[in-house]
This record gives C-alpha cells, structure tokens and sequence, in this order.
DNA sequence: GACCCTCCCCTTAGGGGAGGGTC
DNA sequence: GACCCTCCCCTTAGGGGAGGGTC
C-alpha cells in the first residue's frame, strides 16, 4: 500500500532514540511532521531522512531547550543556527553564575557565618569630584529599576556639563537593609561645575549639583552575578570587618562604583566596586 | 484581636521578597505554615522571626532546588543543610557539564561538519595480555546498561584469575552506529591464565578466555561528559581521521578503555581512551 | 478601598494508562 | 500478537483572574 522505505513511528522513535509519545508532541507542535499519514488510519510513516532531524531535535532537548525555541533554530540556516545555538548557551551559562554566586552565600550561612567567602579589600584615594545627583528614598525592591534610570538622566544631563568625569556610583545614606531602604543618591561626577550650575537653574530638574570631598575609599570589587540581594551584602559586610581589622572608621556612607559598562558585561565580569570612606 | 506583631501575608511577602501566591503555596505543602490562622476567616498571620526561613526559601528557589528537596533541606542542622547544598549542586553542575560537551558537539555540526573540535591524539604501545571476556549482540540503547553489569561480572570473576591486570576495555566488533550495534565485547586483564582457565571450566559462565595481542594503540582521552552518544562518535571520528593522516593502517575493531573509576569520577574529569589499534 | 480568602484555569514536555482499531 | 490511534489524567511552581468576604 505504502512505500516501503518509510518507517512506522515505533521504528522511527527507535532509531532517532527517542519516545513515539514525543514524535506526537512534535507533530501536533509541527516540530516534525512524519513524511505521510494516512488518512484512514491516521498511522503516521516517517522517512529515513527525517532521522537527522530528530536527531538535532532530541540534543537540543538535552540541552534544555525549549521546544518553541528548537522550532525557531530548525528553520534557520547552518551557521545562523550555531549563533542562535551560542546566544542560548550564552543564557544559561549567565544564569547559572548568578546561581553559583548565590550557592556561595548560602553555603556561608549555612555553616552558620563563617564567612569564608574571599573577598579581596584595597584602598583607594580620590580626589575632589564635582557630582551631579539625584536623590530618593526607596525600598529595596524599587532599587534594580531606579538605579539605571537614574544613571541614565543623569548621563544624559551630564552631556552639558562638560561630560562625565568619572564612573557613576550609588550612595546609600541609611543602613542598607533588606526590609526598607532610606534615602539613595545617584551619582555621576561632571567636569565643568559652572556649566553644570547653569544646566540645573535652567532645567530645574530633580538633580542636583554637591562637591564629593577627596578621601579614602576601602572596597571590593564584585561580578555582575553579585550585584543582586542578599548577595551584595555579604560583600559591604566583608569590606565592614576588615576596616575594623585594619583599625580603620568608616567616615560615610557606603556607596557602590560602577566601573564597567552594565550591559556589555556577563555575569562573570567584574563590574561595581563595594566602598566605604575610610579615615 | 490578634497579636499585632503579627504580619498578614501581604506584609510578610513583601519582606521576604516573594509574593502571597507562593506563601499560600508553601502553606499548602507544609514548608512554611503561618504562625497563626484565624479559624474563621481563614486570614494567614505570620511573626516576623519567619522572615528568615522564607528568605531561605527564596535564595533555594533562586537556585531552583525542587520545593520537595529544599523541604528536606529546611529540616536539617545547618551543615549538614549546607552538605545537602553542596550536593545538589554537584549534581546541577555535572549535568551542566554534559550539557556543555553536547553543546560543543552541536555547534560544530550545525557549522558544517567543520569539525573544530580539537581531540589530542597519542599512541601506545602494550604488550599482550590475557584477558576475561563477555561477548554480546547489542543495540546503542542497551548498550549503557550491559557494559557496567558485565564489566561487574568479570571484575568478580577475574578475583579467582590472579586478579585484575590493567584497566576493563570494551570492544566494538562492529561498525559503532546509532541505529543498530553488532557484537560488543566487554574485557578485562587478569594477572593468571591459567587460574582462570580452570576457573572457567568450573564456573560455565557465559565468560570467556582470549589473549589479545600486543599492539600499539591510537587513542584520544575524553571525559566523563563526552562517553554519550553521539558525542563519542566525534572521538572516534578524530582518532580514524588522525590515523590516516599519520599514514597509519587501522588494524582491529575500535575500543573503549575505563582507565578511571567511573563512579568516583565527576563529569569533568577524564575517564575513558577511545582507541583504535594500528600499524 | 485595599486586602485576603478559595476556587479554577493555564503553562512545559512529555509519561502512563484506557479503550479501541490495524499490520 | 504486536503496534498504532486518540483521548484523559498527572507532574512543578506558581501567575492570572473571578467571585466573595474582611480590616
């Protein structure tokens, strides 16, 4: 009745290593569509062909990817199919980090505070700065959307101000607690005071304009994966004890540096600097 | 009426970062009751020192520990919690691992058969050996099961043979195909021949006694990650490449060599030659 | 008015059947 | 007799409502 080169479902899921149940899905979802069906039976007969790509089919669900996804690849052409194949390992590999970094945490206070995460503290001296501000209070869930939003007026202000001076940072004038936030002050140091004057009488905006005074900063320096709570706290702590080690006082409020640009970094990439002002 | 330390579930959610929908959740299946329930309106009331426990929860789900698991992990002391942890992890990171290695296979496929996977080959030389052998007609799906049970089997017998000589080998007699496998035979070297021959005798197991000659070999070391298929193919595929482009012959049936303990190994660490014999 | 309650439906990728034809 | 078909139910960790009380 039937070609005698096409295979059953059973025989086809055998030699593609898979289920006849998935065959199924992938046909309902038009993943792959068996060569033939007959209309009387609705046996479904698949052509040796068709093998290469359940094959592609099944290791791209060992990798986790999602069928939708896998349906999107299969139509795109080689190498356009090894970037997208890329682009989504490149995802996990950054979730996984930011997964890592956690486990580090909870590893610590599992074992009760033993604190063996490393972090390695420095110092450095800055000069007097001229910063354009903005300032507000916040919970800590509201921080991750108004911190680059802030950044970003501020940048844009910054373009009549003689430009950005320096990397843009993050003052938390009250504790930084997890439950509730006081007030926070974004930060980004202009070259040209005057103009910058001029700028805000102008615009009349909610920045502002204050003169950061030169000083110490001890810090630490963290990857992308550690900026998110309560990660990031166990770094301010780790930066804490060891100014009280050293016999240093912290002289302000902690604050964190952004140093790296935001968006072009992977998880793994070092990106902020945790600081205290030290005396 | 109530305690008014006491916090509703809205109050709570927001403190522990986590919505109401999920605290009804854990209600539900019993990892995170409220202190109280008014009997008569079914009002969830929560004391603030459960904060604590819920943020556990939540950095667990972060590093997406199955609610099942993170319950058990909730009831232990804090290191052996922290062990629990360690061990789920493990386990994430090795599946990551293979993932990785079925990734670097994709994406030299979906390249074209560019073959950028780099495999260092080498050759040895080894001496004959007399060797316990199991010889069976298999399929690639049973083959994962049958090499372990019969290597088991042999390294029992091999207990009355003088003991075990050098590390277990398997040997594709046939073609190694996805679709259908020939005979497969599983050995191991043992120290006395002739202890084993009456052992044999006695025994009529479904063993066998051969010697298999000296030779030298053409093998490339893979990981745990890469003994799956079809990753392994790609071994294969690069050793058979290297020998004819070295000149050499291809003398006998391709072998896999266990040099390592397999059950002790961790994805990453490297387990098995992949090996063809050559002239 | 804002908050809380309990259903109920929905999502992913199939596996495990039941009940009934088909090679 | 072994294989295939189409339902139907089940699993995870919640999110999105609807409809109706509660602070």
């Amino acid at each position: 009745m039937h070609d005698d080169s096409l295979l059953t479902i059973g025989a086809f899921a055998a030699r593609a290593r898979l289920s006849p149940k998935a065959l199924r899905l992938y046909d309902r979802l038009g993943l792959l569509a068996p060569a033939h069906v007959d209309p009387a039976t609705g046996y479904r007969w698949y052509r040796t062909e068709q093998v290469d790509r359940a094959r592609l089919v099944v290791l791209l669900r060992q990798i986790e990817m999602p069928l939708a996804r896998i349906a999107d690849v299969l139509e795109l052409p080689g190498w356009q199919a090894a970037e997208a194949l890329t682009a989504y390992w490149a995802e996990v590999e950054d979730r996984r980090a930011v997964q890592g970094a956690v486990v580090a945490y909870l590893r610590d206070r599992l074992t009760g505070r033993t604190q063996t995460m490393k972090y390695e503290i420095r110092t450095v001296d800055v000069a007097e700065q001229v910063v354009l501000t903005e300032r507000r209070g916040l919970t800590a869930a509201e921080l991750p959307r108004w911190i680059p939003a802030s950044l970003g007026r501020l940048e844009q202000a910054a373009e009549g101000c003689g430009g950005i001076a320096g990397p843009p940072y993050v003052v938390y004038h009250s504790e930084v607690t997890a439950d509730d936030d006081g007030p926070v002050e974004a930060c980004l140091p202009v070259n040209d005071a005057r103009a910058a004057q001029l700028w805000l009488e102008r615009q009349r905006t909610g920045a502002a304009l204050r003169v950061e005074p030169a000083g110490r900063l001890a810090y630490t320096r963290i990857t992308k994966a550690q900026v998110t709570h309560p990660l990031i706290e166990s770094a301010f702590d780790a930066v804490e004890r060891w100014t009280a080690e050293e016999g240093l006082t912290i002289t302000g409020p902690c604050r964190e540096v952004y140093f790296a640009d935001w968006d072009a970094s992977s998880a793994t990439d070092e990106v902020c600097d945790v600081a205290f002002p030290v005396g």
